[in-house]
DNA sequence: GAATGATTCGTGAACGTTCACGGCACTCCA
DNA sequence: TGGAGTGCCGTGAACGTTCACGAATCATTC
């Protein structure tokens, strides 16, 4: 590997002192005209370039960075968060380093950006003493989930009461067999299948019976239509469907057409994520809208707290977001 | 602002040197246990938070940085490539900041990551100038477009020849009265509209009086179909439409239902970019498709030259990606 | 009992940049 | 003629970490 060209070589190369050439490529004044040209010539010639790790060191600035892991590009819902966070840690004078947990694992991500980040953000899949052990001492915030052990802050979503309105709302338009499609998402890290929360809510909620009502697809919109057949399939006489995520409820008012299934006239078809992408299909998508501006400026909040006192550990912080149902026409 | 705590504190709390800190943070061995766990107990009790500029500095190691501007979270075609680039980038060593193009302005973008990354690279709407101007000697890769000036290399598609195809299918599919909708994403950084390339070689490729059968609207699926509908009301006897992206061209294809209009019927509909999003739409949606995958590659084919050559200033690389049609239901 | 080796720890130097300060040459004015 | 002021430039120090090397201690071996 070639050795780097320094700030040094390019004084020797201009005839001046290291200074002068901080002068020049910083304009800082105090400088003659025609030096700063040619030191700017000198710079170019020897392609030059200066080490953002020196110039950090010495200038102490208050560029803090925060890693952002994205659980995945293909759900528009981890993008809108994405795109949020970064136009909202702009403001407030963050960087923020991305990495997908899509492709690798969590802890293996964690460790490539720890010597980069001051905090990390995101959804997170594993249990939490290997999120703290893999951060390596670096604040975590995670979001839709609690974190218990010291380190950890989280933003919640407060999924159980969503499931609740929404079972309610459905019970509300006359549904009387409310069926539900969960996420296999536990099968990516396990080998066994683990009921999701929202089933457990969902179980909790709709009353007796719902716990055959269930089936578990793959997330993404072909993985909702394939589910959605399966469960109108063994269940003809199903009048209502909550699904998992949008993405796949999407998948589930797309394979209606297919299956000549009514919605919302025979069976009403409500998702959980609040996509603007729900409008694009027909009929469009109800669903338990969650606030994702409202996550992100929580979870910036959060950085900014700990921020203030300089990552140090601080007490566990906690917020907490509400869903609220967000009615178009399947349901 | 505390002053911040170094090695040499956690050293002196400790009662050891900092090279004995060092040991005990990074787990290298030829320590002793005990002492091992009273350094990690000053660190905690300190918090002790290593200085990544410092370690960096020193080590001179291969983690290369690039700077990604992400020109939209909104539409899909930019988060696809969002994350296939952070997965392929991932697995070739590099880290990648991002940045939105979208509330910010480029050029702040630029200079706001500039001190963190070795390499950018974007779709970008400014001048070559401004360009290289707001990227402070770091090399740029742009996307979709060619860039002339020293230290810009590019990925290239080749839409003209796309364009060409697209209105040479719909020919073959009988269609003799071709429209299209242009986006206006011109009108963000000039007061005046300026016509896209892609509709250049629209006006170029459909004949005479192809001219005034383009609309522009709002780069969205609201805006396409707004687009498309001021199209059908003007021109009741055109039978395609070429529109500028896909995320517009589902907007059509959904507010053909609300206009009563049979696709592909009575109007056929061709979107470009490819996106998966297109299936879900009914019907679903006939694209000239871009090929994300090879466009990523292809920049960091470029971003691995460059970090070879330890990003001095090299020949301007260029490479092109070609698309093409991707039949589905609605053209 | 001296030599050897293993284990554990500390010290000077280096990484590449900017900051604080001081010096030189020159002009200007009394 | 002397002093103050101005424009331009260079030198030592500092930022916080790791690397290379050497030293001290203790057990082991011949």
């Amino acid at each position: 590997m070639a050795k780097r060209v320094t700030i040094n070589d390019v004084a020797q190369a201009a005839g001046v002192s290291r200074q002068t050439v901080t002068r020049a490529i910083n304009d800082m004044g105090e400088i003659n005209e025609q030096t700063k040209q040619r030191v700017l010539e000198a710079c170019q010639r020897l392609g030059y370039r200066p080490s953002r790790f020196a110039r950090n060191l010495v200038v102490r600035k208050k560029t803090r960075a925060m890693g952002y892991l994205v659980a995945s590009f293909r759900n528009p819902y981890f993008t809108e968060i994405a795109g949020d966070l970064l136009n909202t840690a702009a403001e407030r004078g963050w960087h923020v380093v991305m990495a997908s947990t899509e492709t690798e694992d969590e802890a293996s991500a964690l460790d490539m950006l720890s010597g980069q980040v001051d905090l990390f953000v995101g959804h997170f899949a594993q249990d939490d003493d290997d999120l703290v052990k893999a951060s390596r001492g670096i604040p975590l915030v995670v979001l839709e989930r609690t974190g218990s052990l010291p380190g950890m802050h989280s933003v919640e979503v407060d999924i159980r009461e969503g499931v609740r309105d929404a079972i309610e709302a459905l019970h509300g338009k006359g549904a009387r067999r409310i069926g539900m499609i969960d996420s296999a998402y536990s099968l990516r890290t396990s080998p066994t299948y683990t009921p999701s929360p929202r089933r457990e809510y969902f179980e909790e909620f709709a009353g007796a019976g719902s716990a055959d009502m269930v089936v578990i697809g793959e997330e993404s919109m072909a993985g909702g239509g394939r589910a959605f057949a399966e469960l109108v399939g063994a269940h003809p006489d199903m009048d209502a469907v909550l699904v998992f995520n949008d993405l796949m409820a999407i998948g589930a008012v797309q394979a209606s057409h297919a299956l000549g299934i009514d919605v919302p006239g025979q069976v009403r078809i409500c998702g959980i994520d609040g996509l603007t992408l729900g409008e694009a299909v027909h009929p469009t998508l109800t669903t338990m809208s969650i606030d994702r501006h409202a996550l992100v400026s929580n979870a910036l909040d959060i950085a900014d707290a700990l921020a203030a006192a300089d990552f140090a550990e601080l007490p566990s912080m906690r917020r907490t977001v509400r869903p609220r149902m967000l009615w178009r026409e399947s349901a």
